[in-house]
DNA sequence: GTAGGGTTAG
C-alpha cells in the first residue's frame, strides 16, 4: 500500500532540512578556516533565503567569520539574526558574539553590553573581554575585570596570562609584567610557546630587552616557532638594535626556519635609520625572494625604510609602483616629505590622496602639522587645524598636541594659548609644548610659570619637559634656576640627562662668561660631547672674546664636522675681535685646504601660502625698499644703509 | 564539528 504523500512529506522534509543545515555548516566552517570569511557570510545569507534555520553550531562559525572581517555592519547584521534564534542564550553563541564585537574595536559599548548580560561566563568570555579592554587601551578597566574574575573564582589560564602580559606592556610596567610572569609559572603555562612569545614582546615593549632575551633563550628548541624569532627580532628593532636583529635573523636562517612576512616587516623596521641602507636593501631582496614584497604592508614599510635612510627617491618610486595603495601607503609617503621639512611635496601628495578617494586620518594630519611647525608655515598650519576640525580629528589629544607644538614653533603664542585653554584634557605633552614654545620665543618667565602650574596639577615632567625649562633658563641667563632644575631632574625625578640637557648647562655657564667652568663641565660629562655642545662653547667664546678656549672648541668641531662652515667663521671672528690677524689668516688657509665654502644664511617666511626667502642684505625682493623702510622705523636698520641700497639702484 | 591566544608598517 502506498503511503499518502501528505503523511511522509513533513518528516522527510525535516530530515532533509536538517542535513542541508549540517552541510551548510560545514561549508561555512571550511570557508572560515580557509581564510574566506566573506564566502562564509554569503553561505549564511543563502541559508536564510532557502528558509533554512541556522542552528547552535552555525552561529559560532559565522561569528568567527565576522571577527576576521572586523566589520561592525556585518557583526550587527549577524547579531540581529542571533536575537531571533532560540540558541541566542547558548554560551558558545554568546562567546562568539562577544568576540565579534571585540574584533570590531567596539569594546566599551557593544562587547561589554554582551558580556554584562551573560548568565554563565566561561573563562573564554572573561579572556575575550580582558583582551578587548587591553587592545582598546582601557587598562584600568582590564585590571578591574581581572579582579572581578578572581572574585568570581575563575581560574586564569594561559590566554589570561597573555592578556595580562599585554596589559603590563601597554602600561610599560615592568614590575607588573614580572608578577604576571610569576603567575604564569605558578599556574604552569610557562612551557606554552605562545605565552613565552607574548612575554618576549611584552618585555621589549617595557624597554627591557635583556629579559626578552632570557625568555627567548629558555624556550625549548622543539617548540621554538617562527613567531618566537619574529618577536625577538621586533624587540631588537624597537630598541634600535639593528645589528642584533640581523644576527638573530642569521641564526634563524641557520636554524632552518623559513622567514615569513612578519619577519621581513620587523627586520625592515630595524633599518629605518640613516646609515642602514645597505642592510635594508639586503632584507628587501630577501623579501622579494620569499615573495613577501607584493604585500602592501611590506611595501609600505619599505617606503618608510628608504625614506628614513635618506633615499627619498627610491621611496617615491616604490610608492608610485604600489597598485593598491592604502591609507597607510599615502601617509608613509606624506610623512617622508614632512619629516624632511618638504611641506610643498607633502601638501601636494595630501591633495592627491584626497583626489584618489582615500581618507586621511589622524596620523596623516599629524605629519602635516609637524611639517608646518618645522618650516614655520602658520597659514597652512591654521588651514590644517580647521581641516582636522571638519574631519572630527581634533578631538584626539595627539592632534591637539601636534597643533600646540606647531603654533609654538611658528611663534604664535596666541593660537597656542587659545587652543590650550580650550582643551578639556591635557597631557604632559600638551604642557611641554607650551613650555618649550615660550622658551623658544624668549618668554622664559611664562615658560617657568607654566612649568610650576603643571607641577601643581600633579603631572610628572619628563626629560623633554626639563629640556624646555632648561632652554628657558639659558635664554634668560638664569644660572641658579638652571642648576636647581637640573638637580631636581636627576635627583628627584631620577631622569638621566641626555646630550641636549648637558648642552644647556654648558651653554648656561658659557654665556655667563664662565668659560673655564663650561669647558671643565664638558670634559667631565658622562657622555661624549657632540658638535652642538662644542658649538655652544665656541659661540660663548665669541661673546666673551676668549681665543684660547675658542681654539680648543673649534679644534673639536673641525674634527667632528670638517665640512661645516660655521665654526671656521666663528673662530675667524674671535681672532679678529682679539686682534689676532695671523689667526684669521690661518683659518682662511684651513678653509681653503679643507675645501669649505660658506653659503650665506637664509630665512624663509610664508605669507598667504607663498614662501619668501631672504639673505643678509637681500636686495632682490620687489618690495625691498618698503621692507627696509619698516626695518629702519623699528630701529633695526640705519637710514644710511638704505641710502646705500638706493644709490645702487636696486629698487 | 563548537570559544579565548602569540609577531604585524605610518
Amino acid at each position: 500500500m502506498r503511503k499518502s504523500k501528505s503523511t511522509v512529506s513533513p518528516i522527510l522534509n525535516r530530515f532533509s532540512k536538517f542535513s542541508r543545515v549540517t552541510s551548510m555548516n560545514s561549508g561555512v566552517r571550511d570557508a572560515v578556516s580557509q581564510g574566506y570569511p566573506d564566502k562564509a557570510l554569503i553561505l549564511f545569507r543563502q541559508m536564510k533565503q532557502n528558509g533554512l534555520e541556522p542552528n547552535k553550531l552555525t552561529f559560532p562559525f559565522i561569528a568567527k567569520a565576522c571577527t576576521k572581517l572586523s566589520s561592525l555592519k556585518c557583526s550587527q547584521m549577524v547579531h540581529t539574526h542571533m536575537l531571533k534564534s532560540p540558541y541566542y542564550s547558548d554560551k558558545y553563541v554568546q562567546s562568539g558574539l562577544l568576540n565579534m564585537y571585540v574584533k570590531c574595536d567596539e569594546v566599551e559599548n557593544f562587547a561589554y553590553a554582551v558580556f554584562d548580560r551573560m548568565h554563565a561566563r566561561e573563562i573564554a568570555a572573561w579572556n575575550a573581554m580582558l583582551m578587548g579592554f587591553v587592545q582598546a587601551s582601557c587598562f584600568d578597566r582590564a585590571l578591574c575585570l581581572f579582579n572581578e574574575m578572581m572574585v568570581d573564582g575563575v581560574r586564569p589560564d594561559s590566554v589570561t596570562v597573555m592578556g595580562l602580559a599585554q596589559l603590563a606592556s601597554g602600561l610599560k610596567d615592568v614590575k607588573l609584567l614580572t608578577s604576571v610572569h610569576c603567575l604564569g609559572i605558578r599556574i604552569g603555562v610557562e612551557a606554552d610557546v605562545s605565552v613565552a612569545n607574548t612575554w618576549i614582546a611584552a618585555y621589549s615593549r617595557c624597554g627591557d630587552l635583556s629579559l626578552s632575551e632570557m625568555v627567548f633563550n629558555e624556550i625549548d628548541l622543539d617548540v621554538l616557532t617562527v613567531v618566537s624569532w619574529n618577536s625577538m627580532i621586533t624587540g631588537c628593532a624597537n630598541a634600535g638594535e639593528g645589528f642584533m636583529a640581523m644576527e638573530l635573523y642569521h641564526n634563524m636562517l641557520y636554524g632552518g626556519f623559513r622567514p615569513d612576512l612578519s619577519t621581513i616587516l620587523n627586520l625592515l623596521g630595524s633599518f629605518a635609520k640613516p646609515n642602514a641602507l645597505l642592510l635594508g636593501k639586503l632584507v628587501h631582496s630577501h623579501g622579494v625572494q620569499l615573495g613577501c614584497c607584493s604585500d602592501v604592508s611590506v611595501l609600505n614599510t619599505l617606503v618608510c625604510m628608504y625614506s628614513r635612510c635618506a633615499d627619498i627617491d627610491s621611496a617615491r618610486s616604490l610608492f608610485d609602483s604600489i597598485v593598491d595603495r592604502t591609507r597607510v601607503s599615502w601617509t608613509v609617503m606624506i610623512g617622508s616629505y614632512a619629516e624632511k621639512g618638504d611641506l610643498e611635496d607633502a601638501m601636494a601628495l595630501f591633495h592627491a590622496m584626497e583626489a584618489a578617494g582615500e581618507q586621511p586620518d589622524l596620523v596623516t594630519v599629524i605629519y602635516l602639522i609637524s611639517a608646518c611647525g618645522q618650516v614655520g608655515a602658520l597659514d597652512y598650519g591654521r588651514w590644517i587645524d580647521s581641516y582636522a576640525i571638519s574631519r572630527g580629528l581634533k578631538s584626539d589629544i595627539r592632534v591637539s598636541n601636534a597643533l600646540l607644538d606647531m603654533y609654538s614653533k611658528c611663534g604664535s603664542a596666541r593660537d597656542a594659548e587659545e587652543l590650550f585653554s580650550s582643551m578639556n584634557e591635557r597631557t604632559i605633552v600638551s604642557w611641554t609644548a607650551m613650555i618649550s614654545g615660550y622658551a623658544l620665543n624668549g618668554q622664559s618667565g611664562k615658560a617657568l610659570d607654566y612649568f610650576n602650574v603643571m607641577l601643581m596639577s600633579g603631572l610628572e615632567p619628563n626629560h623633554i619637559t626639563f629640556l624646555a625649562v632648561l632652554q628657558a633658563c639659558v635664554h634668560a641667563g638664569l644660572m641658579e634656576k638652571g642648576w636647581e632644575l637640573f638637580h631636581r631632574m636627576t635627583e628627584l625625578y631620577k631622569l638621566s640627562p641626555g646630550l641636549d640637557h648637558h648642552a644647556c648647562m654648558a651653554d648656561l655657564l658659557g654665556r655667563q662668561g664662565k668659560l673655564k667652568e663650561a669647558l671643565e663641565y664638558i670634559q667631565c660629562m658622562p657622555i661624549k660631547p657632540d658638535a652642538g655642545i662644542w658649538a655652544a662653547l665656541l659661540s660663548a667664546c665669541k661673546i666673551h672674546r676668549n681665543a684660547d678656549i675658542g681654539e680648543y672648541a673649534a679644534h673639536h668641531l673641525f674634527e667632528l664636522e670638517p665640512q661645516a662652515a660655521a665654526p671656521y667663521v666663528e673662530m675667524a671672528n674671535i681672532y679678529a675681535s682679539t686682534g689676532r690677524w695671523d689667526g684669521v689668516a690661518s683659518i682662511r688657509t684651513k678653509m681653503k685646504s679643507n675645501q669649505v665654502r660658506k653659503y650665506p644664511g637664509e630665512s624663509t617666511i610664508q605669507v598667504d601660502g607663498k614662501s619668501y626667502t631672504f639673505r643678509v642684505d637681500d636686495k632682490f625682493h620687489p618690495k625691498g625698499c618698503l621692507i627696509y623702510e619698516v626695518l629702519s622705523s623699528l630701529g633695526l636698520y640705519s637710514k644710511k644703509q638704505i641710502d646705500t641700497f638706493r644709490s645702487e639702484e636696486f629698487f
